[in-house]
RNA sequence: GGCGCCGUAGCCAAGUGGCUAAGGCAGCGGAUUGCAAAUCCGCCAUCGUGGGUUCGACUCCCACCGGCGCCUCCA
C-alpha cells in the first residue's frame, strides 16, 4: 500500500484529504499521477452573491493553490448554472430574460472572486453550452435502464441503483419526501428529474423527450464528464449540497459508467449569520413548499438578522478589506461552520495589521517591497533561513505539514502569527531599523521570502494595497513631512504640549503618528 | 422518525489516549518610549454534565443537557 502510494506521488509531499463518503482521510492518490482534476458545484446565478457563495471558492482556491505549491498541476472546474427554475422565476419578475439575468449576475459572481484573490479556476462551463452533452448522458441513462421517460420529463429511477444513498447513509425507504408536485409522474417519490418538459413561454431546448430543460443535477454529472473524466479526483462544495445534489449526481455518474466519480467529495461548512440560527439565504424550517410565499417569508426572516448576513457581496467589499474576508475564512477548519458578521470582520481586520506592519517594517529596512519578493516552489528545496533562523524554518515546516493535513489553514494562519513574532523579534534583536547588520539582513531577507511564500499559499498578499495616488496624495505627503519636521523640532526643545497637540489633533482627523528610532511615522486611520 | 455535526479561556478558534491544551481579539504586568503608538517578554482554560473503558481521557464508549445541519432543487 505504502508503496503504491510513493509510487503514485512520484516524490511530492503525502497530503492526506478527508472524504465524506468514508467520513475518513486518506492520501491524496490521484486517477493521473502528478494531476488533480477538481470539481467545485458554483452558484445558480439568479440573485447577487451573498458570503456564502464565497466560501467553497476560497476554500477551494486555497487548496488549489497547496496542490500546485506541492508540485501538482491542478484542473480546477467550477460550474454555472444558468438554467434553472429560480432563474425563470426571478428573470420574469423583473422583466428580463432567463439569460440576460444570468449574465449579469455571472459578472456579479465573477468580480467578487477576483475582488477575494479567488484566481485559479481553470474552466467554467455553462449549463446551457453544454445540453448536447446532458441529453447524451440522460440518453446513456435510459438506455441502461436507469432513468425513464414520463410525460416530456425524464427520471432517474433510484430503485434501479443498488447503492443510492452510499453518500450520506440514508435508505431510499427512510426518506420523508413526499415527491413534490411531480410525484405522480414519478415510480418512487425519491426520483429525481434528469430533464423537466416545458411549460409554455418556458426557454427551452429541443430533445428525444420533447422540448425542455436540465434537471437540477445533470448538468455536474454530465460537465464534469466532459472536461475531468469519469473518474476524477476531488469534488466539491457546500455540506448543504451532499445532500440531495451530490448523491444524485454520485447515483447518474456511477449508474452509467460503473467507476467511482470522484475520490474524495469534500465539504465545506456553512456561513451562520452571527449568532442568528440557521443558515443565511435558506429556506425556512418545516419543509413546506417553496413557493413565493414561503421564498417571501424566508427573505423576511434572514432580514431580522441582515446586517451581514444575506447582504449582497458587494455590498460587504464596500466596508471591508477583501484581505480580511479572506483571512476570516481561512481562520477556521474548512469543514466547520463560520461564524460571520461585522464583530469577527473588524476582529479579523485588527489581526491582519499585524502582517501589514511587519511587511512596512521590511520595507522600511530593506529598501524592497515585501510584494516584489519572488514567490517559491515548494519543489524548489526547502528554505534555508540559516541559523538565525532556526525558529522560521520549524515555522515553516509546521505550516506545509498543517496544509498537508486535509488542508488545515487554522493552523496554518497560526503558524504565521508566530512567523511574524520572529520577524519583528529578529529585527529588534539587531536594532536592523537603525543598525546595517548585512548578516542580520540575510537573514530577514529570507525569513520575508519564506513569509511570501507561505501567505501566497493562502492567498493572501498577493499584491500590493493600493497606494495613496494623485496630485493630492502628493500634497498630502509633503504636508505630512512638514507637519512631522515641526513636531521634532517641538520635541527636539522639550516642547511636548505642542508635539502631543499635533499628534491628537492628527488622530482626531485619521492620521496616526508613531514615533519610532527611525523617525516618525504616519499612516491613516 | 432517519442520517450527521458541535459544546475547549471574556469572545473567536485549533488540537492530542500520557510530553508546556496552538493561534487571534480583548484584558493585566513588565521592557522600550518625554508620554503614547508599534514591537518584544510574561500572565490569563483542565476542555458541557454524569457514568464507563483504561495503568492513564479533554481525546474512546454510554447516557443526559444545550446548540446546529440535512431528509428533493440553498454554496
Amino acid at each position: 500500500m505504502t508503496g503504491a502510494i510513493d509510487a503514485a506521488t512520484a516524490g511530492r509531499p503525502r497530503i492526506e484529504v478527508y472524504s465524506t463518503l468514508t467520513r475518513s482521510k486518506a492520501p491524496l492518490v490521484t486517477v493521473r499521477p502528478g494531476h488533480v482534476g477538481m470539481y467545485l458545484c458554483g452558484p445558480t446565478v439568479y440573485k447577487p452573491s451573498h458570503i456564502g457563495h464565497m466560501v467553497g471558492p476560497v476554500i477551494f482556491d486555497t487548496i488549489k493553490r497547496h496542490l500546485v505549491f506541492s508540485g501538482w498541476t491542478v484542473t480546477w472546474v467550477v460550474n454555472i448554472t444558468d438554467v434553472d427554475d429560480k432563474i425563470i422565476a426571478e428573470s420574469v419578475s423583473r422583466g428580463t430574460t432567463m439569460r440576460a439575468l444570468a449574465e449579469e449576475m455571472t459578472a456579479d459572481y465573477l468580480g467578487n472572486l477576483a475582488a477575494l484573490g479567488v484566481d485559479g479556476i481553470d474552466v467554467m462551463p455553462k449549463a446551457t453550452e453544454h445540453i448536447d452533452t446532458i441529453i447524451a448522458f440522460i440518453e446513456g441513462l435510459v438506455a441502461k435502464g436507469f432513468a425513464y421517460a414520463s410525460d416530456g420529463d425524464v427520471y432517474f429511477d433510484v430503485a434501479k441503483d443498488a447503492d443510492y444513498g452510499k453518500l450520506t447513509n440514508r435508505a431510499v425507504d427512510q426518506m420523508q419526501g413526499e415527491g413534490g408536485s411531480t410525484a405522480e409522474r414519478k415510480r418512487s417519490t425519491a426520483d429525481f428529474a434528469l430533464w423537466k418538459a416545458a411549460k409554455p413561454g418556458e426557454p427551452s431546448w429541443e430533445s428525444p423527450w420533447g422540448p425542455g430543460r436540465p434537471g437540477w443535477h445533470i448538468e455536474c454529472s454530465a460537465m464534469s464528464k466532459a472536461i475531468l473524466g469519469e473518474h476524477f479526483d476531488i469534488h466539491g462544495g457546500g455540506l448543504d449540497l451532499v445532500f440531495p445534489h451530490h448523491e444524485n449526481e454520485l447515483a447518474q455518474s456511477e449508474s452509467l459508467h460503473g467507476c467511482p466519480m470522484a475520490t474524495f467529495w469534500m465539504h465545506n461548512g456553512l456561513m451562520q449569520a452571527g449568532s442568528a440560527a440557521g443558515k443565511v439565504g435558506g429556506r425556512p424550517r418545516g419543509g413546506e413548499p417553496l413557493d413565493a410565499a414561503a421564498d417571501a417569508a424566508a427573505q423576511a426572516a434572514s432580514k431580522i438578522s441582515k446586517s451581514t448576513g444575506a447582504q449582497p457581496f458587494t455590498e460587504l467589499l464596500r466596508r471591508h478589506r477583501p484581505e480580511a474576508i479572506r483571512l476570516l475564512l481561512l481562520s477556521t477548519h474548512y469543514r466547520s461552520p463560520i461564524h460571520f458578521g461585522e464583530e469577527p470582520l473588524a476582529e479579523s481586520a485588527r489581526a491582519l495589521e499585524a502582517f501589514t506592519r511587519v511587511f512596512s517594517r521590511y520595507e522600511r529596512i530593506a529598501g524592497r517591497s515585501f510584494h516584489q519578493l519572488p514567490r517559491r516552489d515548494r519543489r524548489a528545496g526547502d528554505l534555508a533561513i540559516g541559523a538565525a533562523g532556526e525558529e522560521a524554518t520549524a515555522l515553516r515546516a509546521r505550516f506545509l505539514a498543517a496544509m498537508d493535513d486535509d488542508f488545515n489553514t487554522a493552523i496554518a494562519v497560526a503558524t504565521l502569527f508566530d512567523f511574524v513574532r520572529v520577524v519583528n523579534r529578529h529585527i529588534d534583536a539587531h536594532t536592523l531599523e537603525t543598525a546595517r547588520s548585512p548578516a542580520a539582513l540575510e537573514t530577514l531577507d529570507a525569513m520575508l521570502l519564506a513569509l511570501r511564500e507561505l501567505t501566497g499559499v493562502l492567498g493572501l498578499f498577493l499584491r500590493e494595497p493600493r497606494a495613496e495616488e494623485g496630485a493630492d496624495g502628493a500634497l498630502v505627503a509633503r504636508l505630512m513631512e512638514l507637519v512631522i519636521e515641526i513636531r521634532a523640532r517641538a520635541r527636539a526643545a522639550k516642547d511636548f504640549a505642542t508635539a502631543d497637540l499635533i499628534r491628537d489633533r492628527l488622530g482626531v482627523a485619521g492620521v496616526t503618528l508613531e514615533d519610532g528610532p527611525a523617525g516618525t511615522r504616519w499612516s491613516r486611520t
